[in-house]
DNA sequence: CGACTTTTTGACACGAGTCAAATCTAGTGG
DNA sequence: CCACTAGATTTGACTCGTGTCAAAAAGTCG
Protein backbone atom coordinates (compact mmCIF):
# COMPACT_ATOMS: atom_id res chain seq x y z
CA UNK A 1 0.00 0.00 0.00
CA UNK A 2 1.25 3.28 -0.84
CA UNK A 3 0.88 6.57 1.24
CA UNK A 4 1.11 10.09 0.28
CA UNK A 5 0.40 13.07 2.67
CA UNK A 6 -1.69 16.17 1.61
CA UNK A 7 -2.65 19.64 3.36
CA UNK A 8 -5.58 21.53 3.95
CA UNK A 9 -7.39 22.21 0.81
CA UNK A 10 -5.26 20.23 -1.02
CA UNK A 11 -7.11 17.80 -3.56
CA UNK A 12 -6.53 14.02 -3.37
CA UNK A 13 -8.61 13.12 -6.83
CA UNK A 14 -11.41 15.44 -8.33
CA UNK A 15 -14.27 14.75 -10.79
CA UNK A 16 -13.93 13.27 -13.83
CA UNK A 17 -11.02 11.75 -12.68
CA UNK A 18 -10.16 8.05 -13.72
CA UNK A 19 -8.29 7.06 -10.41
CA UNK A 20 -6.40 3.49 -10.58
CA UNK A 21 -5.93 3.27 -7.51
CA UNK A 22 -8.42 2.92 -4.19
CA UNK A 23 -7.79 5.08 -1.26
CA UNK A 24 -8.02 4.82 3.01
CA UNK A 25 -7.90 7.81 5.14
CA UNK A 26 -5.29 6.93 7.56
CA UNK A 27 -4.98 9.79 9.41
CA UNK A 28 -6.91 13.32 9.14
CA UNK A 29 -10.09 14.55 7.91
CA UNK A 30 -11.09 14.24 4.47
CA UNK A 31 -14.15 15.90 2.18
CA UNK A 32 -15.83 14.64 -0.85
CA UNK A 33 -17.49 17.62 -2.77
CA UNK A 34 -19.00 19.14 -5.79
CA UNK A 35 -19.11 22.16 -7.46
CA UNK A 36 -21.70 24.23 -9.22
CA UNK A 37 -21.05 25.73 -12.54
CA UNK A 38 -21.31 29.43 -10.71
CA UNK A 39 -19.01 28.89 -7.68
CA UNK A 40 -21.08 27.28 -5.14
CA UNK A 41 -19.49 24.50 -3.76
CA UNK A 42 -21.52 21.91 -1.61
CA UNK A 43 -19.37 18.87 0.45
CA UNK A 44 -21.61 15.61 0.04
CA UNK A 45 -19.30 13.45 3.06
CA UNK A 46 -16.64 14.07 5.55
CA UNK A 47 -13.87 10.88 5.92
CA UNK A 48 -12.68 9.68 8.74
CA UNK A 49 -9.61 7.53 9.37
CA UNK A 50 -10.79 4.14 8.43
CA UNK A 51 -13.15 5.33 5.79
CA UNK A 52 -12.73 4.24 2.30
CA UNK A 53 -13.71 7.48 0.23
CA UNK A 54 -14.51 6.97 -3.54
CA UNK A 55 -14.33 3.51 -3.66
CA UNK A 56 -16.92 3.55 -6.28
CA UNK A 57 -13.91 4.60 -9.01
CA UNK A 58 -13.82 0.57 -9.10
CA UNK A 59 -17.10 -0.05 -10.60
CA UNK A 60 -17.51 3.24 -12.24
CA UNK A 61 -15.44 4.84 -15.01
CA UNK A 62 -15.01 8.18 -14.09
CA UNK A 63 -15.42 9.80 -10.30
CA UNK A 64 -18.69 11.88 -10.25
CA UNK A 65 -17.01 14.10 -7.10
CA UNK A 66 -13.60 15.33 -5.66
CA UNK A 67 -11.93 14.48 -2.65
CA UNK A 68 -10.20 17.49 -0.82
CA UNK A 69 -7.95 17.50 2.48
CA UNK A 70 -9.49 18.85 4.99
CA UNK A 71 -6.76 18.51 8.08
CA UNK A 72 -3.45 17.61 7.34
CA UNK A 73 -3.98 14.00 5.79
CA UNK A 74 -3.00 10.65 4.95
CA UNK A 75 -4.06 8.52 2.55
CA UNK A 76 -3.24 4.85 1.53
CA UNK A 77 -3.99 3.43 -1.75
CA UNK A 78 -3.78 0.56 -3.57
CA UNK A 79 -4.27 -0.23 -7.49
CA UNK A 80 -7.82 -1.73 -8.84
CA UNK A 81 -6.13 -4.36 -9.73
CA UNK A 82 -3.92 -5.36 -6.89
CA UNK A 83 -7.96 -5.13 -5.14
CA UNK A 84 -9.54 -6.28 -7.83
CA UNK A 85 -7.36 -9.26 -7.22
CA UNK A 86 -8.10 -9.55 -3.62
CA UNK A 87 -11.96 -8.59 -3.95
CA UNK A 88 -12.28 -11.79 -6.50
CA UNK A 89 -10.06 -13.99 -4.08
CA UNK A 90 -11.70 -13.03 -0.79
CA UNK A 91 -15.70 -12.66 -1.85
CA UNK A 92 -16.66 -11.74 2.00
CA UNK A 93 -13.67 -8.92 1.07
CA UNK A 94 -15.90 -7.70 -1.74
CA UNK A 95 -19.18 -8.35 0.46
CA UNK A 96 -17.67 -5.73 3.22
CA UNK A 97 -16.05 -3.08 0.80
CA UNK A 98 -19.86 -3.49 -1.00
CA UNK A 99 -21.06 -2.84 2.87
CA UNK A 100 -19.11 0.29 2.95
CA UNK A 101 -20.01 2.12 -0.11
CA UNK A 102 -23.70 1.03 0.95
CA UNK A 103 -23.42 3.16 4.06
CA UNK A 104 -21.71 5.81 2.54
CA UNK A 105 -25.50 6.47 0.45
CA UNK A 106 -27.28 6.14 3.65
CA UNK A 107 -25.01 8.77 5.33
CA UNK A 108 -25.75 10.72 1.84
CA UNK A 109 -29.48 10.21 2.69
CA UNK A 110 -29.37 11.44 5.97
CA UNK A 111 -27.38 14.53 5.01
CA UNK A 112 -30.16 15.12 1.86
CA UNK A 113 -32.70 14.79 4.86
CA UNK A 114 -31.07 16.86 7.21
CA UNK A 115 -29.79 19.74 4.50
CA UNK A 116 -33.55 19.09 3.27
CA UNK A 117 -35.54 19.73 6.23
CA UNK A 118 -34.07 21.03 9.20
CA UNK A 119 -33.28 24.60 10.10
CA UNK A 120 -29.54 25.77 9.91
CA UNK A 121 -29.76 25.53 13.95
CA UNK A 122 -30.11 21.41 14.11
CA UNK A 123 -28.62 21.14 10.87
CA UNK A 124 -25.22 21.91 12.84
CA UNK A 125 -26.35 20.27 15.85
CA UNK A 126 -26.74 17.18 13.66
CA UNK A 127 -23.64 17.47 11.64
CA UNK A 128 -21.59 17.69 15.04
CA UNK A 129 -23.30 14.71 16.26
CA UNK A 130 -22.62 12.27 13.39
CA UNK A 131 -19.08 13.62 13.92
CA UNK A 132 -18.97 12.79 17.06
CA UNK A 133 -20.33 9.26 16.95
CA UNK A 134 -17.81 8.40 13.98
CA UNK A 135 -15.08 9.49 15.89
CA UNK A 136 -15.76 7.82 19.11
CA UNK A 137 -16.73 4.38 16.26
CA UNK A 138 -12.78 4.75 15.26
CA UNK A 139 -11.63 5.65 19.05
CA UNK A 140 -10.31 9.38 18.19
CA UNK A 141 -12.95 10.74 20.43
CA UNK A 142 -13.73 10.39 23.98
CA UNK A 143 -16.02 11.83 26.83
CA UNK A 144 -18.20 13.83 24.21
CA UNK A 145 -15.02 16.18 22.99
CA UNK A 146 -12.47 15.51 19.90
CA UNK A 147 -10.28 17.07 17.68
CA UNK A 148 -12.25 19.29 15.21
CA UNK A 149 -9.92 21.76 12.61
CA UNK A 150 -13.21 22.08 10.28
CA UNK A 151 -13.44 25.55 8.94
CA UNK A 152 -16.64 27.45 9.43
CA UNK A 153 -16.54 27.89 5.95
CA UNK A 154 -16.16 23.97 5.67
CA UNK A 155 -19.22 23.73 7.68
CA UNK A 156 -21.65 25.54 5.62
CA UNK A 157 -20.37 23.64 2.30
CA UNK A 158 -21.62 20.79 4.03
CA UNK A 159 -24.83 22.15 5.18
CA UNK A 160 -25.67 24.23 2.18
CA UNK A 161 -25.69 27.29 4.32
CA UNK A 162 -23.49 30.33 4.10
CA UNK A 163 -20.47 30.79 6.40
CA UNK A 164 -21.93 33.89 7.62
CA UNK A 165 -24.78 32.00 9.20
CA UNK A 166 -22.72 29.60 10.66
CA UNK A 167 -21.22 31.63 12.86
CA UNK A 168 -24.38 32.98 13.51
CA UNK A 169 -26.28 29.80 14.56
CA UNK A 170 -22.89 28.71 16.17
CA UNK A 171 -23.35 31.42 18.40
CA UNK A 172 -26.30 30.11 19.45
CA UNK A 173 -25.32 26.50 19.94
CA UNK A 174 -22.76 28.02 22.24
CA UNK A 175 -24.72 30.13 24.23
CA UNK A 176 -27.27 27.63 24.86
CA UNK A 177 -24.08 26.17 26.54
CA UNK A 178 -24.54 23.38 24.54
CA UNK A 179 -20.98 22.73 23.39
CA UNK A 180 -17.64 24.62 22.93
CA UNK A 181 -16.13 24.68 19.91
CA UNK A 182 -12.24 26.31 19.43
CA UNK A 183 -9.02 25.87 19.08
CA UNK A 184 -9.25 22.95 16.81
CA UNK A 185 -11.51 21.41 19.88
CA UNK A 186 -15.26 20.59 19.93
CA UNK A 187 -16.72 19.54 23.38
CA UNK A 188 -20.10 19.02 23.51
CA UNK A 189 -21.37 19.32 26.88
CA UNK A 190 -25.23 18.28 26.12
CA UNK A 191 -25.24 15.86 24.44
CA UNK A 192 -29.21 14.76 24.92
CA UNK A 193 -29.88 18.33 24.20
CA UNK A 194 -27.64 18.37 21.37
CA UNK A 195 -29.27 15.31 19.62
CA UNK A 196 -32.50 16.36 20.10
CA UNK A 197 -32.06 19.73 18.75
CA UNK A 198 -30.44 17.58 15.63
CA UNK A 199 -33.02 15.13 15.86
CA UNK A 200 -30.06 12.74 15.87
CA UNK A 201 -30.49 9.19 15.64
CA UNK A 202 -27.76 7.24 14.77
CA UNK A 203 -29.15 3.89 13.23
CA UNK A 204 -28.52 5.04 9.56
CA UNK A 205 -24.30 5.17 10.25
CA UNK A 206 -25.33 1.28 10.73
CA UNK A 207 -22.87 0.84 13.12
CA UNK A 208 -22.74 -2.55 14.19
CA UNK A 209 -22.59 -3.64 17.88
CA UNK A 210 -23.40 -0.66 20.03
CA UNK A 211 -20.32 1.64 19.05
CA UNK A 212 -22.83 4.16 18.81
CA UNK A 213 -23.41 6.43 21.52
CA UNK A 214 -26.15 6.86 23.63
CA UNK A 215 -25.25 7.43 26.69
CA UNK A 216 -22.19 8.63 28.79
CA UNK A 217 -20.46 5.36 28.90
CA UNK A 218 -17.08 5.67 26.93
CA UNK A 219 -17.22 3.85 23.70
CA UNK A 220 -15.13 0.46 23.72
CA UNK A 221 -11.58 -0.22 22.68
CA UNK A 222 -11.00 0.44 18.70
CA UNK A 223 -13.83 0.77 16.35
CA UNK A 224 -15.29 -1.93 14.35
CA UNK A 225 -14.23 0.13 10.63
CA UNK A 226 -11.00 -1.80 9.26
CA UNK A 227 -8.61 1.40 10.53
CA UNK A 228 -5.38 -0.18 9.91
CA UNK A 229 -3.48 2.44 11.33
CA UNK A 230 -5.09 4.36 13.82
CA UNK A 231 -3.58 7.98 14.01
CA UNK A 232 -0.79 8.04 16.48
CA UNK A 233 -2.16 9.80 19.81
CA UNK A 234 -1.29 13.25 19.75
CA UNK A 235 -1.50 15.52 22.68
CA UNK A 236 -5.05 17.15 22.41
CA UNK A 237 -3.02 20.89 21.14
CA UNK A 238 -6.47 22.74 22.47
CA UNK A 239 -7.57 24.24 25.67
CA UNK A 240 -7.60 20.49 27.81
CA UNK A 241 -11.41 19.31 27.26
CA UNK A 242 -13.58 18.76 30.20
CA UNK A 243 -13.52 22.67 30.24
CA UNK A 244 -16.04 24.45 32.22
CA UNK A 245 -19.51 24.58 30.74
CA UNK A 246 -20.38 27.75 29.94
CA UNK A 247 -24.12 28.06 31.72
CA UNK A 248 -26.29 30.48 29.62
CA UNK A 249 -27.89 33.04 32.17
CA UNK A 250 -26.55 32.39 35.35
CA UNK A 251 -26.09 35.94 36.61
CA UNK A 252 -29.33 37.83 36.61
CA UNK A 253 -31.96 38.03 39.62
CA UNK A 254 -35.09 37.13 38.44
CA UNK A 255 -36.08 33.50 36.86
CA UNK A 256 -34.31 33.84 33.30
CA UNK A 257 -36.18 32.05 30.12
CA UNK A 258 -33.52 30.04 28.46
CA UNK A 259 -31.68 32.15 25.85
CA UNK A 260 -34.93 31.25 23.46
CA UNK A 261 -33.36 29.21 21.09
CA UNK A 262 -35.90 26.08 21.92
CA UNK A 263 -38.53 27.90 19.65
CA UNK A 264 -37.91 25.36 16.64
CA UNK A 265 -39.34 22.59 19.03
CA UNK A 266 -42.67 23.73 19.52
CA UNK A 267 -44.22 21.07 17.85
CA UNK B 1 -40.16 -13.84 -9.13
CA UNK B 2 -42.96 -12.22 -7.45
CA UNK B 3 -44.65 -9.38 -8.49
CA UNK B 4 -47.28 -6.94 -6.44
CA UNK B 5 -48.93 -3.99 -7.01
CA UNK B 6 -49.51 -0.89 -5.27
CA UNK B 7 -51.44 2.10 -5.14
CA UNK B 8 -50.48 5.90 -5.28
CA UNK B 9 -48.67 7.09 -1.49
CA UNK B 10 -48.77 3.72 -0.45
CA UNK B 11 -46.01 1.81 1.36
CA UNK B 12 -43.76 -0.72 -0.47
CA UNK B 13 -41.22 -0.86 2.99
CA UNK B 14 -40.93 1.50 5.51
CA UNK B 15 -37.86 2.37 7.95
CA UNK B 16 -36.85 -0.19 10.03
CA UNK B 17 -37.90 -2.99 8.27
CA UNK B 18 -35.90 -5.68 7.54
CA UNK B 19 -37.22 -7.13 4.20
CA UNK B 20 -36.35 -10.47 3.17
CA UNK B 21 -36.48 -9.80 -0.36
CA UNK B 22 -34.76 -7.42 -2.98
CA UNK B 23 -37.06 -5.25 -5.31
CA UNK B 24 -37.44 -3.70 -8.53
CA UNK B 25 -39.80 -1.60 -10.34
CA UNK B 26 -41.64 -2.90 -13.45
CA UNK B 27 -43.84 0.04 -14.04
CA UNK B 28 -44.65 3.12 -12.45
CA UNK B 29 -42.73 5.59 -10.43
CA UNK B 30 -41.67 5.07 -6.54
CA UNK B 31 -39.87 7.16 -4.07
CA UNK B 32 -37.53 6.74 -1.23
CA UNK B 33 -38.27 9.07 1.69
CA UNK B 34 -36.99 10.12 5.65
CA UNK B 35 -38.56 12.06 7.69
CA UNK B 36 -37.84 13.98 10.40
CA UNK B 37 -39.08 13.81 14.12
CA UNK B 38 -41.16 17.08 13.21
CA UNK B 39 -42.95 15.47 10.45
CA UNK B 40 -40.90 16.71 7.46
CA UNK B 41 -40.45 14.22 5.01
CA UNK B 42 -37.69 14.12 2.35
CA UNK B 43 -37.73 12.43 -0.73
CA UNK B 44 -34.08 10.89 -1.75
CA UNK B 45 -34.67 9.28 -4.98
CA UNK B 46 -37.32 8.61 -7.44
CA UNK B 47 -37.22 5.21 -9.26
CA UNK B 48 -38.20 4.67 -12.38
CA UNK B 49 -38.64 1.01 -14.29
CA UNK B 50 -36.18 -0.97 -14.16
CA UNK B 51 -34.22 0.49 -10.84
CA UNK B 52 -33.40 -1.75 -7.98
CA UNK B 53 -34.61 0.37 -5.09
CA UNK B 54 -33.41 -0.73 -1.52
CA UNK B 55 -31.68 -3.30 -3.08
CA UNK B 56 -28.82 -2.39 0.23
CA UNK B 57 -31.44 -4.29 2.17
CA UNK B 58 -29.58 -7.57 1.62
CA UNK B 59 -26.30 -6.32 3.02
CA UNK B 60 -27.44 -3.87 5.22
CA UNK B 61 -29.80 -5.46 8.15
CA UNK B 62 -32.12 -2.45 8.50
CA UNK B 63 -33.64 -0.87 5.93
CA UNK B 64 -32.62 3.40 6.75
CA UNK B 65 -35.55 4.90 4.61
CA UNK B 66 -39.20 3.97 3.35
CA UNK B 67 -40.47 3.66 -0.43
CA UNK B 68 -43.49 4.18 -1.45
CA UNK B 69 -45.08 3.85 -4.60
CA UNK B 70 -45.38 7.17 -6.34
CA UNK B 71 -47.97 6.43 -9.34
CA UNK B 72 -49.74 3.33 -9.36
CA UNK B 73 -46.76 1.01 -9.19
CA UNK B 74 -45.65 -2.73 -9.76
CA UNK B 75 -42.94 -4.59 -7.93
CA UNK B 76 -40.80 -7.57 -8.44
CA UNK B 77 -39.44 -8.91 -5.63
CA UNK B 78 -36.85 -12.11 -5.17
CA UNK B 79 -36.35 -13.28 -1.81
CA UNK B 80 -32.74 -12.59 -0.50
CA UNK B 81 -31.70 -16.01 -0.30
CA UNK B 82 -32.39 -16.85 -4.19
CA UNK B 83 -30.35 -13.45 -4.74
CA UNK B 84 -27.36 -14.47 -2.36
CA UNK B 85 -27.38 -17.40 -4.63
CA UNK B 86 -27.21 -15.61 -8.15
CA UNK B 87 -24.66 -13.48 -6.60
CA UNK B 88 -22.33 -16.40 -5.25
CA UNK B 89 -23.13 -17.60 -8.67
CA UNK B 90 -22.33 -15.33 -10.82
CA UNK B 91 -20.05 -12.92 -10.27
CA UNK B 92 -20.35 -10.64 -12.74
CA UNK B 93 -24.17 -9.91 -11.27
CA UNK B 94 -22.78 -9.26 -8.14
CA UNK B 95 -20.72 -6.11 -9.91
CA UNK B 96 -23.15 -5.39 -11.69
CA UNK B 97 -25.87 -4.78 -8.91
CA UNK B 98 -22.76 -3.24 -6.89
CA UNK B 99 -22.76 -0.71 -9.49
CA UNK B 100 -26.19 0.19 -9.44
CA UNK B 101 -25.90 0.82 -5.93
CA UNK B 102 -22.88 3.16 -6.22
CA UNK B 103 -24.93 4.88 -9.38
CA UNK B 104 -27.45 5.53 -6.50
CA UNK B 105 -25.13 7.18 -4.37
CA UNK B 106 -24.02 9.00 -7.35
CA UNK B 107 -27.17 9.96 -7.25
CA UNK B 108 -27.69 11.14 -3.38
CA UNK B 109 -24.63 12.95 -3.95
CA UNK B 110 -25.95 15.38 -6.69
CA UNK B 111 -29.12 15.76 -5.05
CA UNK B 112 -26.87 17.14 -2.43
CA UNK B 113 -25.75 19.90 -4.68
CA UNK B 114 -28.76 20.43 -5.87
CA UNK B 115 -30.74 20.95 -2.58
CA UNK B 116 -28.07 22.80 -1.28
CA UNK B 117 -26.31 24.89 -3.83
CA UNK B 118 -29.39 26.17 -6.20
CA UNK B 119 -32.37 27.82 -5.39
CA UNK B 120 -36.08 26.45 -6.20
CA UNK B 121 -36.27 27.92 -9.85
CA UNK B 122 -32.42 25.63 -10.56
CA UNK B 123 -33.70 22.94 -8.23
CA UNK B 124 -37.14 22.06 -10.18
CA UNK B 125 -35.45 22.53 -13.67
CA UNK B 126 -32.88 20.01 -12.57
CA UNK B 127 -35.23 17.59 -11.27
CA UNK B 128 -37.06 17.90 -14.22
CA UNK B 129 -33.70 17.10 -16.73
CA UNK B 130 -32.87 14.43 -14.24
CA UNK B 131 -36.26 12.50 -14.49
CA UNK B 132 -36.64 12.98 -18.42
CA UNK B 133 -33.13 11.85 -18.72
CA UNK B 134 -33.74 8.70 -16.92
CA UNK B 135 -36.58 8.07 -18.26
CA UNK B 136 -35.37 8.11 -21.85
CA UNK B 137 -33.12 5.97 -20.99
CA UNK B 138 -35.49 3.06 -20.63
CA UNK B 139 -37.53 4.17 -23.53
CA UNK B 140 -40.37 5.73 -21.31
CA UNK B 141 -39.94 9.28 -22.94
CA UNK B 142 -39.80 10.45 -26.53
CA UNK B 143 -39.26 14.13 -27.47
CA UNK B 144 -38.55 15.43 -24.62
CA UNK B 145 -42.06 14.77 -23.38
CA UNK B 146 -42.89 12.17 -20.82
CA UNK B 147 -45.99 11.21 -18.91
CA UNK B 148 -45.54 12.53 -15.40
CA UNK B 149 -47.85 12.09 -12.68
CA UNK B 150 -45.93 13.28 -9.18
CA UNK B 151 -47.72 15.82 -7.20
CA UNK B 152 -46.35 19.22 -6.47
CA UNK B 153 -46.18 18.20 -3.05
CA UNK B 154 -43.74 15.55 -3.94
CA UNK B 155 -41.58 17.47 -6.00
CA UNK B 156 -41.46 19.78 -2.99
CA UNK B 157 -40.39 16.90 -0.79
CA UNK B 158 -37.70 16.03 -2.89
CA UNK B 159 -36.39 19.46 -3.13
CA UNK B 160 -36.40 20.46 0.20
CA UNK B 161 -38.91 23.70 -0.67
CA UNK B 162 -42.63 23.91 0.17
CA UNK B 163 -45.65 22.61 -2.13
CA UNK B 164 -46.86 26.22 -2.35
CA UNK B 165 -43.46 27.45 -3.59
CA UNK B 166 -43.14 24.46 -5.78
CA UNK B 167 -46.07 26.05 -7.69
CA UNK B 168 -44.71 29.58 -7.57
CA UNK B 169 -41.77 28.18 -9.06
CA UNK B 170 -43.82 26.11 -11.38
CA UNK B 171 -45.17 29.23 -12.71
CA UNK B 172 -41.76 30.83 -13.32
CA UNK B 173 -40.62 27.72 -15.20
CA UNK B 174 -44.24 27.55 -17.25
CA UNK B 175 -44.13 31.14 -18.16
CA UNK B 176 -40.66 31.25 -19.31
CA UNK B 177 -42.08 28.93 -21.57
CA UNK B 178 -39.57 26.34 -20.97
CA UNK B 179 -42.02 23.86 -19.71
CA UNK B 180 -45.46 22.44 -19.85
CA UNK B 181 -46.72 20.82 -16.77
CA UNK B 182 -50.08 19.24 -16.70
CA UNK B 183 -53.00 16.40 -17.99
CA UNK B 184 -49.89 13.88 -16.20
CA UNK B 185 -48.00 15.21 -19.20
CA UNK B 186 -44.40 16.80 -18.69
CA UNK B 187 -42.97 18.48 -22.23
CA UNK B 188 -39.99 20.28 -22.25
CA UNK B 189 -40.04 22.72 -24.61
CA UNK B 190 -37.14 24.20 -24.60
CA UNK B 191 -34.44 21.51 -23.59
CA UNK B 192 -31.16 23.60 -23.90
CA UNK B 193 -32.78 26.84 -22.02
CA UNK B 194 -33.95 24.44 -18.81
CA UNK B 195 -30.70 22.46 -18.72
CA UNK B 196 -28.79 25.92 -18.02
CA UNK B 197 -31.22 26.90 -15.74
CA UNK B 198 -30.61 23.65 -14.34
CA UNK B 199 -26.76 23.53 -14.27
CA UNK B 200 -27.43 20.13 -15.44
CA UNK B 201 -24.76 17.42 -16.81
CA UNK B 202 -25.95 14.18 -16.80
CA UNK B 203 -22.57 12.19 -15.97
CA UNK B 204 -23.30 11.51 -12.43
CA UNK B 205 -26.26 9.44 -13.71
CA UNK B 206 -23.44 7.48 -15.16
CA UNK B 207 -25.42 6.16 -18.56
CA UNK B 208 -23.32 4.24 -20.74
CA UNK B 209 -22.85 4.92 -24.41
CA UNK B 210 -24.67 8.04 -24.76
CA UNK B 211 -28.58 7.78 -24.06
CA UNK B 212 -27.90 10.62 -22.15
CA UNK B 213 -29.27 13.88 -23.69
CA UNK B 214 -27.34 16.03 -25.22
CA UNK B 215 -29.05 17.46 -27.97
CA UNK B 216 -32.51 16.61 -30.01
CA UNK B 217 -31.52 13.51 -31.07
CA UNK B 218 -34.47 11.00 -30.35
CA UNK B 219 -32.75 7.88 -28.19
CA UNK B 220 -32.16 4.96 -29.56
CA UNK B 221 -34.38 1.69 -28.76
CA UNK B 222 -34.36 0.38 -25.25
CA UNK B 223 -32.51 1.74 -22.09
CA UNK B 224 -29.53 -0.50 -21.02
CA UNK B 225 -30.93 -1.15 -17.60
CA UNK B 226 -32.30 -4.27 -17.27
CA UNK B 227 -36.06 -2.89 -17.49
CA UNK B 228 -36.81 -6.48 -17.87
CA UNK B 229 -40.69 -5.86 -18.54
CA UNK B 230 -40.98 -2.21 -20.36
CA UNK B 231 -44.49 -0.79 -19.18
CA UNK B 232 -47.22 -1.71 -21.36
CA UNK B 233 -47.68 1.12 -23.66
CA UNK B 234 -50.56 3.59 -22.72
CA UNK B 235 -52.17 5.71 -24.57
CA UNK B 236 -51.44 9.17 -23.70
CA UNK B 237 -54.60 10.21 -21.40
CA UNK B 238 -53.57 13.60 -21.42
CA UNK B 239 -53.54 16.06 -23.97
CA UNK B 240 -51.38 14.93 -27.19
CA UNK B 241 -48.52 15.95 -26.13
CA UNK B 242 -46.89 18.35 -28.57
CA UNK B 243 -48.78 21.10 -27.42
CA UNK B 244 -48.50 24.81 -28.55
CA UNK B 245 -45.66 25.95 -26.88
CA UNK B 246 -46.79 29.01 -24.92
CA UNK B 247 -44.44 31.79 -26.20
CA UNK B 248 -44.07 34.57 -23.29
CA UNK B 249 -44.50 37.51 -23.94
CA UNK B 250 -45.80 37.78 -27.86
CA UNK B 251 -48.48 40.00 -27.66
CA UNK B 252 -47.00 43.82 -26.30
CA UNK B 253 -45.93 45.89 -28.74
CA UNK B 254 -43.03 47.50 -27.78
CA UNK B 255 -39.52 45.11 -27.24
CA UNK B 256 -40.71 43.36 -24.22
CA UNK B 257 -37.55 41.98 -22.02
CA UNK B 258 -37.84 38.35 -21.27
CA UNK B 259 -39.99 37.49 -18.19
CA UNK B 260 -37.23 38.50 -16.08
CA UNK B 261 -36.03 35.22 -15.04
CA UNK B 262 -32.63 34.56 -16.04
CA UNK B 263 -31.47 36.84 -13.49
CA UNK B 264 -29.82 33.93 -11.24
CA UNK B 265 -27.68 34.12 -14.05
CA UNK B 266 -25.73 37.16 -14.19
CA UNK B 267 -22.49 35.96 -12.49
C1' DC C 1 6.23 41.70 13.03
C1' DG C 2 3.70 41.72 8.39
C1' DA C 3 0.52 39.01 5.20
C1' DC C 4 -3.16 36.08 5.26
C1' DT C 5 -6.93 33.35 6.67
C1' DT C 6 -10.70 32.70 9.80
C1' DT C 7 -14.12 34.45 12.94
C1' DT C 8 -17.50 37.91 14.31
C1' DT C 9 -20.98 41.47 13.82
C1' DG C 10 -24.21 44.79 11.95
C1' DA C 11 -27.34 46.48 8.36
C1' DC C 12 -30.24 45.35 4.86
C1' DA C 13 -32.32 42.46 0.88
C1' DC C 14 -34.55 38.58 -0.75
C1' DG C 15 -35.84 33.67 -1.18
C1' DA C 16 -38.92 30.59 0.97
C1' DG C 17 -42.24 29.44 4.65
C1' DT C 18 -46.91 30.09 6.64
C1' DC C 19 -51.79 30.87 6.53
C1' DA C 20 -55.89 31.02 4.16
C1' DA C 21 -59.12 31.03 0.75
C1' DA C 22 -60.45 30.34 -3.96
C1' DT C 23 -60.37 27.38 -7.90
C1' DC C 24 -59.61 23.08 -10.45
C1' DT C 25 -59.53 18.04 -11.07
C1' DA C 26 -60.35 13.40 -10.58
C1' DG C 27 -63.06 9.95 -8.80
C1' DT C 28 -67.47 8.14 -6.81
C1' DG C 29 -72.11 7.16 -6.49
C1' DG C 30 -76.74 8.22 -7.97
C1' DC D 1 -74.38 12.08 -17.40
C1' DC D 2 -74.20 14.93 -13.40
C1' DA D 3 -74.07 16.50 -8.50
C1' DC D 4 -70.69 15.60 -4.55
C1' DT D 5 -66.33 15.15 -2.38
C1' DA D 6 -61.44 14.83 -1.38
C1' DG D 7 -57.22 16.03 -3.04
C1' DA D 8 -54.29 19.13 -5.96
C1' DT D 9 -53.28 23.65 -7.81
C1' DT D 10 -53.12 28.70 -7.45
C1' DT D 11 -52.71 33.21 -5.37
C1' DG D 12 -52.28 36.93 -2.14
C1' DA D 13 -50.50 38.94 2.19
C1' DC D 14 -47.25 38.81 5.54
C1' DT D 15 -43.28 36.73 8.34
C1' DC D 16 -38.86 34.84 8.96
C1' DG D 17 -34.63 32.31 7.91
C1' DT D 18 -30.58 33.06 5.10
C1' DG D 19 -27.83 35.44 1.90
C1' DT D 20 -25.08 39.56 0.83
C1' DC D 21 -21.89 43.24 1.80
C1' DA D 22 -18.63 45.29 4.60
C1' DA D 23 -15.47 45.88 7.99
C1' DA D 24 -13.45 45.08 12.33
C1' DA D 25 -11.30 41.68 15.55
C1' DA D 26 -8.64 37.31 16.17
C1' DG D 27 -5.72 33.78 15.09
C1' DT D 28 -1.84 31.55 12.24
C1' DC D 29 2.67 31.20 10.44
C1' DG D 30 7.27 32.12 8.49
Amino acid sequence: MQVSAYEPHQDVVVENDRPARCFTVLDGIAAAYKTTNEGGRQVTAFYVPGDVPGFQCLQLEVLDFSIAAVTTLRIGSVGHDAVRGMLAAHPRLADAFWRTTLIEGSLAREWLLNNGRREAYGRLAHLFCELLTRLEAVDLAHGRACDFRLTQSELADALGVTAVHVNRVLKELRDQGLITLGGGRLVIHDWDALAEAADFDPAYLHLRRDDARTDAAVIGPGGHRGAREPSPSKPAPGPTWPLPVPVAATSGTGPRTQPDRPRPRPA
